[in-house]
DNA sequence: ATTAAATACGACTAATATTATCGTATATAA
DNA sequence: TTATATACGATAATATTAGTCGTATTTAAT
């Protein structure tokens, strides 16, 4: 309960190793998954997904890599989550409302109380803290 | 990805169900699950865990059932969720140190931070904030 | 041009966790 | 004695997460 996932896992795991690194050099999936011991396949579509979102940027070709094409103080870890995984909430009736107990639910409101604090711990909270 | 359990969620309206009778009333499982919708053997299940743990107490026998049988106001959403479902981690290695990349992550201490975090948020609300 | 090493990505499979059900035992009021 | 309730371990079904496979594309180096 209350788990984050593998990818976003993997994916802290690449920015904080690119962030060791000068801004221009470049970061290959293999690097990052012989030297953290993460699979490569999966971390390629964790980087590649990122790469999408314009947290990364890549570089194509032998030699090619990665490297951070953001300024990570500026994207809240909730932003990150959602940009990885989807909507962020506790219950999935606080995006999508189509539950059969919608109506007869004793708790969705305090649920939502409950969620909102939690989104909010983490628009509070910037990927540079997490990765510096 | 940071979702509640359905077990945590039929735990809720139970609570918040019971809390609207007078405190000596009793409760049945099948009262619950009817109303609410809810699969009557595992909200059963869930029930008898909240007993054990001293939550509410259960009456036997026909005409039995539960009531609240603390103060709800003294037991924290941090503690209830642990009761529960166990430690409460946003990744395993919080608690469970058997991971390989133990030595080699980079990410652990910064991810505990973010876990102190949550823990601290749910440490300060009570079960009675949510089912009042 | 050819090769080699890298990213790109959809489809598929495997593993794990969650959710739900089954069967049986026990308690107790009527 | 019966009916209705809790108690609980075992098992089945489902959903989610994790990981792999196959193939295509890009591009630096030879």
């Amino acid at each position: 309960m209350l788990k984050i996932t593998r990818k976003v896992e993997y994916a802290l795991i690449a920015l904080r190793h690119m962030q060791l690194k000068q801004s221009e050099e470049l970061t290959s999936t293999k690097e990052i998954a012989t030297r953290y011991g993460v699979p490569q396949q999966l971390l390629a579509k964790t980087l590649q997904h990122m790469a999408r979102d314009g947290i990364i940027e890549a570089v194509q070709g032998p030699a090619g890599g990665y490297r951070v094409a953001t300024n990570l103080e500026q994207i809240s870890m909730k932003d990150f989550f959602e940009k990885l995984e989807g909507p962020l909430g506790m219950m999935d009736c606080y995006f999508d409302s189509d539950c059969i107990q919608f109506g007869s639910c004793n708790i969705r409101v305090p649920i939502q109380r409950i969620n909102d604090n939690m989104r909010n711990l983490f628009s509070q909270m910037s990927v540079q803290e997490v990765t510096q």
